[in-house]
RNA sequence: GCCGCCGUGGCGGAAUUGGCAGACGCUGCGGACUUAAAAUCCGCUUCCGGCAACGGAGUGGGGGUUCGAGUCCCCCCGGCGGCACCA
């Protein structure tokens, strides 16, 4: 990519108009409180998912999203909108305290270096961000107010009755002491089993487990004293919430999937009377229908009952047992799932319905953290509990009729009930009615909703997080005074974990030990805190006294309410969104945000694979060699288009057969072909870095490349020969307005005239006009782009180009190739800003064509087209075609039954 | 296993939502310009037959609805993503 010929000097402008644009302040958008406000504008938020900024740069992946709503967001502003399009830094994380550790140095200045390099390579690309509205998750103000979101979740707690969070005060009012009003905030301590990661120093929230799984740290499962934050008190409203929304349906079916709603019931077991025990047994079953048929029971190994109720003789082995659970991680449990394993606690439980005494097994297939723990098992009619007591020869008892000729055992569908006494040929769900009533009459149990989702587990042991604004005393925890905040981490001798759980900010003992005989919390905020809510941040960056201000709220988020657009990766549809939306209807319930839901409507982009290489081998003199296309002819694959010249006896042009999913030259068996585009990773060596991309091809290029790769959600591979492409498209443009001289300086072109336009040409510059912009309105800008390449390849033809036209199309192009159009602009003696002049509009009537033509078909085949005049009657339509000569000939010798005329586009003549 | 998404040329993808399948771009082949090359411009490029006119086949496979199906319905096959002993 070095000594290209630059096809038009992008080099020379790109950044002059960065320059400029950074000087002008061409980006800045008012708001509320800003003298050169205009409260009349509609508004429009077009937000990207912020990027950690780490070391390794930008991806082109990134540039992606962003080009997007950069698009959109100039688009709408030529439209007259207002629109507000920040960006920020999502800063803290794991990777800079990692440098901190090993380097000595404060992380602080690690992440300033990666944010300088990310905010100067999202410039070169020339989005129209407001710098000015910048945010910083790890800037002091910015902290300041998660800890203050922090405090207004801590001091809340959920009414069951209102469904949604209200102060604890209220509760204080009535008299509830603090050790009770502790046990309902939305921000608590629990002592539970977690996920430590001794590599990593810290522990992980459940979500984050596998990701750090399969990057090879071990996580493993240590009761600890954590924070957590309520989230399951909203589950419900979680899901229905997201029905309104415009996002897409799998992104909304992953976070019911996540969230895991299921409906069932409760039922209570008791002892058999050997174990003299009046403990309940509570099981949760999505099949209560199926009672009958449980035939034994089952405990999580770490249930709390196992202990009470194993007998003398089992006590050994199921000590043994709980030992072996114990040490395996969620990841080995998971593996071992082969198959099943358990044992039995010797002890009984009565069924309710029928006085059955059924053995109680332990057996690691039942987990502790969902449900009760406890499971009855019909091994009939469940997978797990049919292999189960296959292993251990339990009884099967069948409850369920299954379908003729499918196989009762193991059948999970719904069927009518039988061997149930009472329920015998009623259908599932009427089955399902009747027992849980049933249950319900004799307090046996009741009707229960079960969810998944598991309450969010908040503190971190890290250092480079928000810390918690709260302190210790006597065992308690306190809340830190608003005006303290915020409360920010000392700086430390050394960045190195602890060793054990205990969190790295311990060691600053001046810091944590307060002059009241009171400690600091130690641990801190997940990274996810600072990025549930910098979308609201943006709309008032520099308050001071508020989150935001009810003005710029109501301005940048009311009606219809949120976020416009959201434009950002698939791997936060659960984890980010989920969070982000819990916190925002905290602060929606307790009066600091007006509406329900913060991202109106979502877009996931897709991924960019690396670029294909469909034949890669070594050529006579050893050297790697790659081919870009792969021909199937009838004499089998043969390879064509080398990416490096290549001892052309050797190999050009010989045939290769197909094996699997790559193809093999006979005689070479080292040939190898990819068929499949694969994820850009380092190790692949296929990763494409934007700062090359600009160097060779523009910004401009990066941009329209990225957008005609295909369907933004869509993924698709790399191919440096489409950049070429786009880099002569723009070219092309270029072209049009400029044409070198004889000392090869770039001067306007003399192609170029201020007379009226003609028919053609005005016809496709107000197509252009029209699907440009109902394009980008749908965010399908692979289709614009074509558009307006087409538009470009009219004027290329054109002998002569009215001056009024080519500035409409400088006008469309705009939004996506910001660098160029407004070089052209300039260059053709236009006034002010191309991105400042309004949307041009379109002339219906310059769309219209005199005469049209129209397909004959004979029976549904094209047999024919016909030119004729746009209003013409039906009559005149169908004795046009009927006249054509090749119609004539597929009618001969048959009986015309029926013609169907649609009108501008087809005749079909149905005969036979 | 369950849930979701998707199958169109050599490739990325179009197709006004039931109306000319393959727009636009890439690749490839041929031509013009050039001493030559690069760049640029022009033509062809779904497959089969044909010099051509034209004919036949064709949107993963099979069936159906319809004058007409890439698009709608049913069944099957394949790929991608998520969850995964969730009771």
């Amino acid at each position: 990519m070095s000594a290209r010929r630059k096809p038009f000097p992008f080099d020379e402008f790109e950044s002059k108009w960065q320059g400029r644009w950074e000087e002008e302040k061409a980006f800045r958008t008012p708001g509320p409180g800003d003298e050169d406000f205009d409260a009349s504008k509609p508004t429009f938020y077009a937000l990207d998912m912020f990027p950690y900024p780490s070391g390794s740069g930008l991806h082109v992946g990134h540039p992606e999203g962003y080009t997007a709503t950069d698009i959109v967001a100039r688009y709408k502003r030529k439209k007259g909108f207002n629109v507000l399009h920040p960006m920020g830094w999502d800063a803290f994380g794991l990777p800079a305290e990692e440098h901190a550790r090993k380097t000595g140095e404060h992380p602080r200045i690690n992440t300033k270096n990666n944010i300088d390099n990310f905010r100067r390579q999202l410039q070169m690309l020339g989005f129209c961000y407001d710098w000015d509205r910048e945010v910083n998750t790890t800037d002091p103000e910015y902290v300041k107010w998660t800890q203050w979101i922090f405090l207004q979740i801590y001091n809340s707690y959920f009414d069951e009755d209102a469904q949604q969070a209200k102060p604890v005060s209220e509760l204080e009012a009535k008299g509830w002491s603090k050790e009770q009003i502790d046990e309902v905030r939305l921000a608590y301590v629990a002592g539970a089993p977690v996920n430590w990661s001794p590599d990593l120093g810290t522990v992980l929230a459940n979500e984050e487990v596998a990701e750090w799984e399969a990057k090879g740290y071990t996580v493993e499962r240590r009761p600890l004293q954590q924070w957590m934050l309520r989230i399951t008190k909203y589950a419900q409203r979680l899901i229905d919430e997201l029905d309104d929304l415009d996002w897409p349906e799998g992104i909304k079916m992953l976070q019911r999937n996540w969230i895991g709603r299921s409906d069932g019931a409760s039922v209570k077991f008791s002892l058999a009377p050997s174990a003299n025990s009046e403990a309940l047994i509570e099981v949760f079953t999505t099949r209560p229908d199926t009672l009958f048929g449980a035939t034994y029971m089952v405990l999580a190994p770490e249930h709390p009952l196992v202990d009470e109720i194993t007998t003398a003789d089992q006590k050994d082995a199921v000590v043994n047992y709980q030992k072996s659970c114990a040490t395996k991680s969620e990841m080995e449990r998971g593996e071992l799932n082969k198959g099943k394993s358990g044992v039995a606690t010797g002890a009984h439980a009565i069924n309710p319905v029928n006085a059955e005494e059924i053995p109680i097994w332990i057996a690691d297939y039942v987990m502790m953290g969902y449900g009760t723990g406890a499971i009855m098992a019909v091994p009939a009619h469940d997978t797990r509990d049919y292999e189960f007591a296959e292993k251990f020869s339990l009884p099967i008892l069948q409850v369920v009729e299954a379908p003729e000729g499918e196989d009762w055992q193991g059948f999970t569908g719904n069927g009518s009930a039988m061997n149930s006494g009472s329920l015998d040929g009623l259908s599932t769900p009427e089955a399902k009615k009747t027992i849980t009533a049933w249950l319900q009459e004799n307090d046996r149990g009741e009707a229960q909703i079960n969810y998944k989702l598991r309450d969010w587990l908040f503190s971190r042991q890290r250092y480079w997080g928000e810390p918690f604004p709260i302190t210790w005393k006597d065992g308690r925890h306190f809340a830190i005074a608003e005006d303290e905040l915020p409360l920010l981490a000392p700086e430390l001798e050394d960045y190195n974990p602890t060793g054990d759980p205990e969190p790295l900010l311990s060691k600053a003992s001046e810091w944590v030990n307060l002059p009241d005989g009171s400690r600091r919390e130690t641990n801190t905020m997940p990274q996810w805190a600072g990025s549930c809510w910098y979308y609201l941040r943006y709309c008032d960056p520099g308050n001071l006294e508020q989150l935001l201000s009810s003005e710029a709220q109501d301005y940048w988020l009311g009606d219809p309410g949120g976020v416009d657009l959201y434009i950002g990766g698939t791997e936060h549809a659960v984890l980010h969104l989920l969070y982000a939306r819990f916190w925002h209807k905290v602060l929606n319930d307790l009066g600091h945000l007006k509406m329900r839901e913060p991202f109106q409507k979502l877009v996931n982009q897709g991924l960019i694979m690396g670029e294909t290489e469909y034949a890669t081998f070594r050529d006579g003199e050893g050297s790697l060699v790659s081919f870009k296309s792969v021909a199937e002819t009838p004499q089998g694959f043969v390879l064509k288009g080398t990416s490096t010249p290549l001892s052309k006896e050797v190999l050009s042009g010989e045939e290769v057969t197909k094996k699997g999913d790559h193809f093999v030259l006979a005689d070479n068996p080292s040939i190898r072909v990819r068929e499949k585009a694969e994820k850009m990773s380092k190790s692949r060596g296929n990763v494409v870095n934007p700062d090359d991309v600009v160097n060779a091809y523009g910004a401009d290029a990066l941009r329209l490349y990225l957008m005609f790769m295909g369907p933004l959600e869509q993924s698709a591979p790399w191919n440096t020969n489409g950049v070429d492409g786009i880099s002569r498209f723009l070219a092309r443009v270029w072209r049009v307005a400029m044409e070198q001289n004889q000392e090869g300086e770039w001067v306007r072109s003399a192609k170029l005239v201020e007379e009226a336009p003609g028919k053609d040409l005005l016809k496709i510059v107000h197509a252009s006009i029209k699907k440009v912009g109902e394009d980008i309105e749908r965010l399908r800008f692979n289709t614009a782009i074509s558009q307006m390449m087409e538009c470009t390849n009219a004027f290329t033809s054109a002998k002569q180009i009215p001056l009024t036209l080519f500035e409409n199309l400088l006008s469309l192009l705009n939004p996506f190739a910001p660098h160029l159009t407004e070089e052209l602009w300039e260059r053709l003696g236009r006034k002010g800003r191309c991105m400042d002049r309004a949307w041009p509009s379109y002339d219906e009537s310059a769309l219209v064509e005199n005469e049209i033509e129209m397909v004959v078909q004979v029976n549904g085949k094209v047999r024919s087209k016909i030119k004729i005049a746009a209003e013409s009657p039906q009559s005149d339509i169908e004795a046009a075609a009927h006249a054509d000569g090749n119609v004539q000939v597929h009618l001969e010798g048959k009986t015309v039954r029926k013609v169907i005329v649609v009108p501008g586009r087809l005749v079909n003549i149905v005969a036979n």
